[in-house]
DNA sequence: TTGTAGGCGTTATCAC
DNA sequence: GTGATAACGCCTACAA
């Protein structure tokens, strides 16, 4: 491959003005340029990559950190985030940690092993004591999930209310024996949801049926499995709070399969306002996120931290939600009254 | 941060035998590489990326290009490939071309600027002659996608066919006036599908009903114009054959709000098997792709060029799919024959 | 306006 | 077994 050297010698002229070239600084007559261009143009010359991030020390690289990019709400936060970060001239790349705290750590290496400028976690396994000191070797940002320290930027909703919301409207509706349903329990994001639902129950006077808690449904498979449960063991249970539309859609796909009535006997709500929960039968009621307004922002204020290093304000950024009601939920009762 | 420099004075030793033990090479005492060791966890050494790959001339990563990560089909791929790849020690990175030649171009430098070992391409937008230059940069594998050169590796299903069987299924369900719904018409891929479509339509005798063919369906609302369109323009159209869940599922929500009876007004065939597809009510009847099989193939063959260089047998893989056939086709009178 | 030279952090080669 | 040294390709004081 050609190399800067050899466009010089090619040109007649020396590795600087090549260099002056390349990246568009002054002082290199027109005629020069154009030399070197040619020159350029007929080697097929292109700066190496690894050399220059060496030499700059810094890669224009952010790293995302998500659990599974087959998660339609971290596809549309990556979807956006790209668009805004090539926009400042970033690349991002996607690390997947399938909720494991070694894969999470692996990839925090990054930031020191200098593969990336700056991180966004999305979600967060580990403790953040273990996270903290890799903001030695760059800006971290939350995006998503969050917490109550404030080391760093955290840009997310308020999932707390948002929960709460969600079980206020499920026990409008009627709802009395209400299961919670989430995938993990360990993160302060399910921590907040989880303390939303409850506080909702204790402002109507109603039970926490811990026994028909279920905190392992991530996908839609989880979600049949859920509604099998609650039919076999808590055949009581009336209402369900799920972590996400995947599983609110396997919870309903199975009730309506086995013949019990949702929203009558059954009601559901899900979380993300994915597509699938406008499409299902009966739709989902759920709760709508501005990812596209998360992932900006969250963007917008890495980026500014890798340009202006001092400038580390670790303040948060809360965006509100909309809850979505739809058939899932919207007893017929309640509709004529 | 630390270099390797500092860890060698602070152990009292050479660059060179620090380097050792960071490659786990032998002629080390265990002694000294007992202080070494020591002395790189007191620093909190890691050793410097770009370093590496400027001087090792490679950089353990993969790139792959596909149109958007959103496109659970591709979420899926990426999936797997990246399991397949971190296994044999390779890293990969996204790059959406949001079917954008530009993007696609731009994305293949990156094996110019060696920010990355080779590139699989699960689409094409430019013409191949545009692409094959990239050769000699290093290796490309295409996936999913394919054509009829035989310039590089080529992992795939047999498109064409897929497209015939679920034509021909539809006509044996007692369709006879077929809308050919697909994305984008300019790939090998879709054209191959089409072929399949249309020798269908031959075989038995029916016409090909261009005015009913649309071009520009990708996403689940895409879908839901393509069924307005057809009640209004095409109410003769009986049966259509769409290139993705989404599209189809965007169909069939609409032909159910709309009073229209699925499948036996309008039978509808969907792409892929997501899981979209099993949770519509009607559910789709669809093609499985081998997804898993086809991403481990992709990675394995490409690794194997990035190892032995020379081994380029520009060789195809082509995998069988699986018609699945649901309810949005099913037709009643049928069922009891 | 142009060129010279040193170094970014690592590893391979060769000598000891 | 260990260490000095020369690249890898690029950028940037500084000198001319």
């Amino acid at each position: 491959m050609a190399t800067i050297e050899d466009v010089a010698k090619l040109a007649g002229l020396s590795r600087t003005t090549v260099s002056r070239v390349i990246n568009d600084q002054p002082y290199v007559t027109d005629e020069k340029k154009q030399r070197i261009l040619e020159a350029m143009d007929e080697l097929g010359y292109v700066p190496n990559s690894s050399a220059r991030r060496l030499r700059n020390q810094r890669t224009d690289t952010i790293a995302v950190l998500l659990p599974r990019i087959t998660n339609p709400f971290f596809a549309n936060l990556i979807e956006s985030m790209e668009k805004k970060a090539s926009h400042w001239g970033y690349q991002i790349i996607v690390c997947q940690t399938h909720d494991s705290k070694k894969k999470e750590m692996d990839y925090l290496q990054l930031l020191k092993t200098k593969q990336v400028d700056g991180i966004v976690m999305t979600s967060l396994c580990n403790d953040w004591k273990a996270v903290e000191p890799y903001l030695d070797s760059g800006p971290i940002v939350l995006c998503n999930e969050y917490m109550e320290e404030m080391s760093v930027p955290m840009v997310h909703m308020d999932h707390r209310r948002a929960a709460y919301e969600s079980t206020i409207h499920l026990i409008d509706q009627g709802c009395q024996n209400l299961s919670y349903v989430c995938g993990g329990s360990d993160t302060y994001l399910a921590q907040e949801r989880k303390a939303g639902f409850l506080r909702a129950l204790e402002e109507r006077s109603l039970p926490f049926l811990e026994e028909a808690m279920m905190d392992w449904a991530i996908h839609v498979q989880d979600g049949r499995e859920v509604f099998q449960r609650i039919q076999q063991e808590f055949p009581y249970v009336d209402g369900v709070f799920t972590g996400s539309d995947e599983v609110a859609a396997g919870v309903v796909y199975e009730a309506v399969k086995s013949g019990v009535g949702v929203p009558d006997d059954l009601a559901v709500v899900g979380f993300d306002n994915q597509m699938l929960s406008l499409l299902m039968v009966p739709a989902l009621t759920t709760i709508e996120q501005p990812v596209e307004k998360m992932a900006d922002r969250t963007i917008e204020v890495l980026v500014k931290q890798l340009m202006y290093p001092t400038s580390v304000k670790a303040r948060r950024y809360i965006y509100s939600h909309k809850l979505l009601v739809r058939d899932s939920t919207l007893k017929e009762q309640l509709i004529h009254t």
